[in-house]
DNA sequence: TGTGTATAGTTGCATTTGAAATCATTTTAG
DNA sequence: CTAAAATGATTTCAAATGCAACTATACACA
């Protein structure tokens, strides 16, 4: 019978510095948008995935972006005062919105976006195209496994 | 003269995707520990650290944890109120707290840990030892240049 | 010693967030 | 054709979060 206690060690302990690592890069790029163009988090994702997709309803701009639905109103309801954004709701389905960035939208978007792209091409500077690939899956792969696996018992 | 806009594929964008992997992570983990025990995130983070360096002080705490050191004395003042840790004042110093797991937070700890780490094992079945070396890496490499990096312009 | 500065930790306040309730519209079943 | 259920989106309210101000103790040095 042995008495040995599990220890977490948080420094080797994944989730936590997937955590630590993701806060750190998100907070960066945020930097980039939130004093320049006063945008929060939740509406720069809106707007980057406009400036993809365009005509989403904020139901298909929240899965997405795996935001909340009321996450999602919110940051609409701001790009709008804003006049980042135009709705419209769609003729077969008024409560079914139709989400778009707007001209003065498109400006920022194309001034955000490139320094977005140039922070990720620095982060990912000093890993050679193995590491790349190799990020890219295991993330992928992660990705899937944490979807699939079961809330602990 | 090129006209081409930059567009952002959120689905292929790093810190989006790291993002979005570790709020999975993070909510399959918390689960372990917030219905069962009542435990927010920041709360376990505390127990996890004094679980594995006792005798801490708040603002060591908050550096061990990357937490704010306002989290950590509202975390620190439930857990106390639970009777989850204990705490006393340093002589030499009579700011500078002493924190430690109760009894009571020792049997928490003993029943989460186990579960946490084997969330992780479960995580990480599919990856074979190149794999995980290569993640543990990457990690590193990613999260030392996203220290280092500046601020974007 | 006394005065100014630094540090550990807490508290107050304003903002953000999230879950549940609500509203409006559409679809389904009888 | 109507009543009930479902759906897209918003609002409400309570809890979580973060910044700045505050308290208490310690340190530096004239």
């Amino acid at each position: 019978m042995t008495d040995t206690r599990d220890i977490l060690t948080l420094e080797h302990f994944l989730p936590y510095r997937l955590s630590v690592l993701s806060n750190v890069v998100s907070n960066a790029i945020a930097e980039i948008y939130s004093a320049r163009y006063g945008l929060s988090i939740p509406a720069w994702r809106v707007m980057a995935i406009l400036g993809r997709f365009s005509g989403l309803s904020a139901a298909e701009v929240a899965e997405r972006t795996a935001m909340d639905k009321v996450a999602v109103s919110r940051a609409v309801s701001q790009l709008l005062a804003d006049g980042r954004i135009e709705r419209t709701f769609a003729d077969e389905d008024r409560r079914r919105s139709n989400l778009r960035l707007s001209d003065k939208g498109w400006e920022v978007y194309d001034q955000v976006v490139p320094l977005a792209l140039e922070y990720e091409r620095n982060l990912i500077a000093s890993l050679d195209p193995v590491d790349r690939d190799a990020l890219d899956r295991l993330i992928d792969v992660l990705m899937e496994k944490a979807k699939a696996l079961p809330i602990p018992a």
